[in-house]
DNA sequence: CAAAGAGTGTTGCTTATGCAACAATGGAGA
DNA sequence: TCTCCATTGTTGCATAAGCAACACTCTTTG
């Protein structure tokens, strides 16, 4: 369930690996994420290019790994990775996805679309694995419209379009405000009436 | 000359060098000299313990080499190593030596006798070794009171000493009138009489 | 005095990283 | 088309770093 626990392994591993994040993270923002090549990565980082793909395949590997730990780090910071599901926590992965979101595309220069794309799959997986799992704890009696299964799925896809239709929108209306207004919907998907009495916690 | 060019070495024992010698600033601001043990010192670095013994015997050969390369690099700041002699840059040097003594016991929290013993050791031997490379440059028709070598001894216990003392009146007066104020007295110890037509361009 | 603990250096072995060279791919330009 | 060049992955070998255990010295504490 968190694949970035301080797992004791060797420190060299370690460094390397937040050398190689490190130096990764700073030059997407500097020259974008096609015009990147590996050796940019490893004199940056210090380390040599051979020690690189001990690592990692290639850069689309790390870039994976890096979102993945970056949105994960987000979901640590408001503890939605050890929680239950409540509305209010829904609120908050709302806030979560759309800041992050408008993090990502306003990081990578030209609007390039290959790196926009490997985040969202990226962090629909998280969002998915995530619901997914809140929906694993709810009691059996609870309805949903289908399967468990398609919930998640449906939700994390309207979710992380409601991010993007967000950032489209220039961020407006407030982020607060938006994640009142949608969430709604978002509780549609995953059988939630939340205009009778929620069977959840707000 | 310079022992501490960016000689082309192994990136893994620049890497681990580094890491030492700032976990090694870090604590000494911390919890000082004496206190501080070898264990500490590769924790904070998160390296291993025996890295640490194949890098320096022990953490005085560590202070050592800190000291000297702290100090190197505030005569870089002033191009003071790569210069020739002339009263401008005595100048420069007695400002640099005493704002180092300063911010050297300024950091030290106890008073640290042992620790500022050892940094007066290494840091004379510095000025003496320029002192001496400035002397070599000059001319041989240049009169001294005695040999070459006399000469930048006594000027670099005299200097070190000018700087203690600047520190101990509570870096009174301003540092750029004291200079000026001791410069006839070092001057005098490489044979120059300041009052006289100066063979140097000041 | 004895025993326990903390810190020091050292050692043998394992593992990760550095390095240089290589073939393979693909794009740019004559 | 052809060549040139940059980039990619990969490989074998050299070297640095990690790790656990050891003996040794001091200090502390009963």
């Amino acid at each position: 369930m968190s694949p970035f626990e301080d797992e004791k392994l060797d420190p060299r591993v370690k460094r390397t690996r937040q050398m190689i994040e490190q130096a990764f993270d700073d030059l997407i923002k500097e020259k974008g994420f096609q015009t990147l090549i590996v050796q940019d990565i490893t004199e940056r980082a210090g380390i040599n290019r051979a020690t690189f793909y001990a690592h990692f395949p290639d850069k689309y590997a790390l870039l994976d790994h890096s979102i993945r730990h970056r949105f994960h780090q987000e979901l640590e910071k408001r503890m939605l990775n050890v929680c239950q599901f409540s509305l209010g926590n829904l609120r908050n992965l709302v806030i979560v996805v759309c800041e992050f979101v408008d993090k990502s595309h306003s990081q990578c220069a030209h609007s390039d679309l290959q790196f926009q794309a490997l985040v969202e799959v990226q962090v629909r997986i998280q969002i998915h694995g995530l619901i997914g799992h809140w929906l694993e704890g709810l009691p059996s009696g609870v309805d949903f419209p289908a399967t468990r299964a398609s919930a998640s799925t449906a939700a994390s896809w309207a979710l992380y379009g409601l991010a993007v239709e967000w950032n489209r929108t220039r961020r407006m209306p407030p982020l607060e405000e938006y994640a009142d207004q949608v969430l709604p919907l978002l509780a549609a998907n995953l059988g939630l009436n939340m205009e009778a009495a929620a069977p959840l916690p707000a």
